[in-house]
DNA sequence: CTGAGTTTTCACGAATTACTGAAATTACGG
DNA sequence: CCGTAATTTCAGTAATTCGTGAAAACTCAG
């Protein structure tokens, strides 16, 4: 049976396609990542195939991809040689994951480029501008980092509420004491 | 004068160059944003087609592209007909504004097609859990993207405040009393 | 107005990236 | 082990994206 996709998910798939292609993600590997995510049941790669009508070997392509990013699991169902995929976790999961992997990725080896450039003994005024400006950068991109690995360490319940606070959050920093209790309970 | 580029400039340059690829940004877009990002003073297209070895009409696309993202900003001098340009702003602000850009073409459309999707009605079993996935997928951007908003509002001295504390953020909520006032300061 | 200086557009070729089918490899039940 | 089912690799082609030069369009001083 050739499993047509509803046009609920084709819509669906068909827009993470196209997202993933400005994100730096292969566009068909952004559909396999969205038929999966969406399916109930897990899915074996000619599964994939079929749906989205790719060549079997792009798909294994794709989810070998998908693999390395960590975004799908691959599952072995009892008397079945096949290899059956699915998306773990949440929402939530899904973004920290993909945050971690850009870090990983592009975050870190851009720190290390600006620290090694910050670093360097240079002679002319140009470069002494050029220095500056990769310091700033450098330290609004470790900040950032660093608070995001903060963040991770919260459990999903908390964090939605400190985001729902929005910019609430603020006041607490002008309440007096309060800043130093927050200190003391330093870990 | 060739202007040639210095060895620190030269590979911050190819390293953005690198980067700008993975998130969608063509390659010498990237490359002519790192240059005017670290140069001292405003640059015109010559001056960055000469020192990037670029072609002048690449030149003129990539920096249309760098305006509509707002990451560069057009000048004039006194006494000269050519366009100068400048990357505006703090690394701060060029956060803000990539962050703004990519909220309105990528979040936004992403949030109005799950929205669609999520309000359609739908027969199947397969489509209702769908439908349950995306719109998990969709609270937690809509989250994410009004949180967001609200930080855009601090002004960089408090957000840094802020990150700095990381995690601990999450001691003041523990503190009894101390949501209920900050939600009664709710503007 | 005119025309030199400047920027933009656009069609084309170059380079890169994506996709495929066939062949090779791996995994596993018997 | 053997044989079959499943997966992966890879070389070639297709599709897309990129970068260029030539020409058009714009701009402004004189």
């Amino acid at each position: 049976m050739p499993q047509a996709l509803s046009p609920l998910v084709r819509s669906f798939v068909a827009h993470f396609g196209e997202m993933g292609s400005r994100w730096g993600i292969n566009r068909t590997v952004g559909q396999i990542y969205a038929l999966i995510y969406v399916s109930p049941l897990s899915l074996n790669a000619d599964d994939i195939a079929e749906r989205l009508e790719f060549s079997r070997s792009n798909v294994s392509m794709g989810l070998k991809e998908l693999q390395a990013w960590r975004l799908v699991r691959l599952r072995h169902l009892p008397a079945d040689r096949r290899e059956y995929f699915e998306a773990p976790g949440d929402a939530w999961e899904v973004f920290r994951t993909l945050a971690e992997e850009r870090r990983r990725r592009e975050i870190e080896p851009t720190l290390s480029m600006l620290r090694a450039a910050i670093m360097e003994e240079v002679q002319t005024e140009a470069d002494r501008h050029a220095q500056a400006r990769m310091k700033e950068m450098y330290e609004l991109i470790e900040m950032l980092s660093s608070w995001f690995d903060d963040m991770q360490r919260l459990d999903a319940e908390t964090l939605a509420q400190l985001m729902k606070m929005g910019a609430k959050v603020q006041r607490l920093l002008e309440v007096p004491g309060l800043r130093g209790k927050a200190s003391k309970a330093e870990s």
